[in-house]
DNA sequence: CGTTTAATTAACGGATTCGTTAATTAACGT
DNA sequence: ACGTTAATTAACGAATCCGTTAATTAAACG
């Protein structure tokens, strides 16, 4: 089991966020195609693709000579999980400032 | 408005994100306290808190000598809310594999 | 006004991060 | 076995991060 700290770490860059995104939104695809619609270099995405897979947050396999990446979903639902044992302190904020918002509104 | 990547990176760190944890579970506390229970310098910890307060996960108010810190939900909320914008793709995931353990455990 | 208490900013060193280009590994097709 | 395609690892430099101690700011109090 890796740290939620490693998790954190594996999303704070935009490069590696994005391809999480991407490949939440498109499914599986393979490191040549992540490349090409990024500006960065082979080498460089490669690196991302290792913290991301170091972080347990996307898994690979191959076929022929491609590498396929996809997410995985338990390393989404730890960050879901971990919001949700706060949610009692945030929730309860977030619902006074809304209740307060609504009452200037009718001003 | 900041970014999502800010938020995580505030939140990759071992020192922040306990601070995050524990204001949260404890309310506003001051800088002293927090630098007392962690092992590093006064210093150190106030960086730390500066970087979490750039992110939008803290707010700081002064109080005589001393400067509390609290948790701004709208940044848990921020997390939150983009866990349940690809909720679609984990939920589906992650039910499937509930399943297959289910099945597995029947055998 | 000088002192104490609380916290921050300044300055510096070591480790890590992120990019590049060059070299290497791996699988496939002929 | 050889060449091609896909991707990774190696090696290096610039920038950032995180810790420390020393110096500075800010508020409260006699």
């Amino acid at each position: 089991m890796t740290n939620l700290t490693d998790t954190f770490a594996a999303l704070s860059d935009p490069t590696r966020l994005a391809v999480v995104e991407r490949l939440m939104a498109e499914g599986e695809l393979p490191a040549g195609r992540l490349v090409k619609q990024s500006d960065i270099s082979a080498p460089a995405m490669s690196r991302h693709l290792k913290v991301l897979r170091q972080a347990g947050l996307v898994e690979q396999r191959t076929q022929g000579t491609s590498r396929l990446y996809s997410v995985r979903p338990e390393a989404l639902k730890s960050i879901s999980d971990w919001t949700l044992d706060h949610r009692a302190f945030w929730q309860a904020s977030m619902d006074r400032l809304a209740t307060h918002l609504a009452l200037q509104d009718e001003d």
